[in-house]
DNA sequence: TCTGGGGTCCTAGGACCC
DNA sequence: TCTGGGGTCCTAGGACCC
């Protein structure tokens, strides 16, 4: 028998509470004791809502349209996603949370995987001071669970929220702690377990964290794959699941939206995937990157009434990171799917086959004269300094048609002097 | 006319996370 | 009528090689 409180590597999982609703209420007082759901991009969906939406039985996901009328009724606050000021919200956090652990590694914008290796005081009451602190600091409530393993760090975090334990804090300190907490845990509610999965669980009888964590490992193992043994040995208490660090150069960049309304205008789609391959530009320049491959996908009505995504794709040899020469395969891959008549509601471009921009290989019969070298740092830089979209390349027509919805969006209190928030005494 | 087996690489698709 | 976006990992299957 495992006993955790000597374990000599623990891990804390801490998170906001409810990220976006908070950062929302953070600079804004007067929707702290109010309900409160943020919709996604172009306001589609709810993704983020209060305690209060959450036990009006809104669940995540349902579409706007569907709530609009009873959030009306019922005086619940919507705010469309403002993504500027989460980002910001979110580096405070990582910020306030570095003080209390030299290890700490952020797992999405709003949570982190703390490390700590044989932490001789209380670990619990050391994560309490820095749940409070993230709260002083950043005016966020968040929780924090410890245990061995992410996945049972999760799962403790998962309690610390629900059960509202006191100072916010859960830490697995036994083996019979573990087998309680696990048995009361829905297996789908375990990290790395979705829907899917939770549905085959259950019609093979496994409904409990518990359940899955003493399931048959080979049998386990053959009929869902290495991932689920992953998370039944973590279950177990043997950690075996890394993350890539999130400063790693990434394998594939994608940028993508739905419009704000239907088009069915080449230029227009055309200024949309100009954008995106502006957004993809400055993410492969910042890992030093070159690709591939472009990728462009067209989300469009097929006759029968539904959408169904079409792709076309350019190889780029040499593989390069040129601005010019990327727009020019993506108007050519817009020229092959694009459909005349047909009305679109989404488009992406991805760019793949990555690699590091110093180890390519160059074309022997490469003409190009090194000019492209400094276009895209000068694009981003005005770009940067003036905001998006300022400066496009000439072959693009200007158009913001495809521009997305926000009806419901809040200043940018943190990332622009003319809409800092003023106080009166 | 008969025609193996193992390895690698690539791609598409599925499932998951937030 | 109206349902997000960006990423990861794994697996299966096909093409190709010797």
């Amino acid at each position: 028998m495992k006993c955790w409180d000597l374990e000599p590597n623990q891990i804390a999982l801490v998170d906001v509470n409810n990220f976006y609703v908070s950062s929302e209420r953070a600079f804004d007082p007067t929707i702290r004791h109010k309900p409160v759901a943020v919709y996604s991009n172009n306001d589609g969906c709810v993704i983020a809502r209060c305690a209060e939406v959450k036990a009006m039985g809104v669940k995540m996901g349902t579409p706007v349209f569907e709530v609009r009328k009873f959030f009306r009724e019922r005086g619940v606050v919507p705010r469309s996603s403002n993504y500027e000021l989460y980002h910001d919200m979110s580096c405070r956090f990582t910020a306030s949370l570095e003080q209390f652990c030299p290890d700490v590694e952020q797992y999405s914008i709003d949570e982190s995987f703390l490390h700590f290796r044989g932490f001789g005081e209380d670990l619990a009451a050391h994560c309490q001071r820095a749940v409070s602190a993230v709260h002083k600091w950043t005016s966020m409530p968040c929780c924090a669970g410890i245990a061995p393993t992410r996945t049972l760090a999760k799962a403790c975090n998962h309690f610390a929220k629900t059960l509202g334990v006191s100072g916010g804090v859960l830490q697995l300190n036994s083996e019979y702690h573990r087998q309680q907490l696990l048995k009361q845990l829905p297996v789908g509610e375990v990290w790395g377990v979705g829907s899917r999965l939770a549905e085959r669980f259950e019609a093979l009888g496994i409904e409990t964290a518990w359940d899955l964590s003493v399931s048959h490992m080979p049998t386990m193992r053959k009929a869902f794959g290495v991932t689920v043994e992953r998370t039944m040995r973590e279950l177990q208490g043997t950690p075996c699941i890394e993350l890539a660090p999130l400063d790693q150069a990434k394998n594939e960049i994608v940028s993508g939206r739905m419009f704000g309304k239907l088009l069915t205008d080449f230029d227009a789609l055309m200024a949309s995937i100009a954008n995106h391959v502006m957004l993809a530009c400055e993410k492969l320049a910042a890992q030093k990157g070159v690709a591939g491959r472009l990728v462009v996908s067209l989300q469009g009505r097929v006759p029968g009434g539904e959408w169904r995504e079409q792709s076309a794709y350019t190889a780029l040899r040499p593989a390069c990171d040129a601005p010019q020469v990327l727009m020019k395969a993506a108007r050519a891959c817009l020229r092959e799917v694009f459909g005349c008549g047909r009305e679109y509601r989404r488009a992406s471009v991805m760019l793949t086959a990555l690699e590091e921009a110093s180890e390519t290989q160059s074309d022997l019969f490469d003409a190009s004269t090194g000019m492209e070298a400094g276009v895209a740092d000068c694009l981003a830089a005005i770009n940067h300094r003036f905001g998006r979209g300022k400066v496009v390349l000439g072959s693009v027509k200007l158009s913001d048609e495809w521009v997305m919805k926000r009806d419901f969006l809040s200043p940018a209190y943190t990332s622009d002097f003319s809409q800092l928030p003023s106080a009166r005494v």
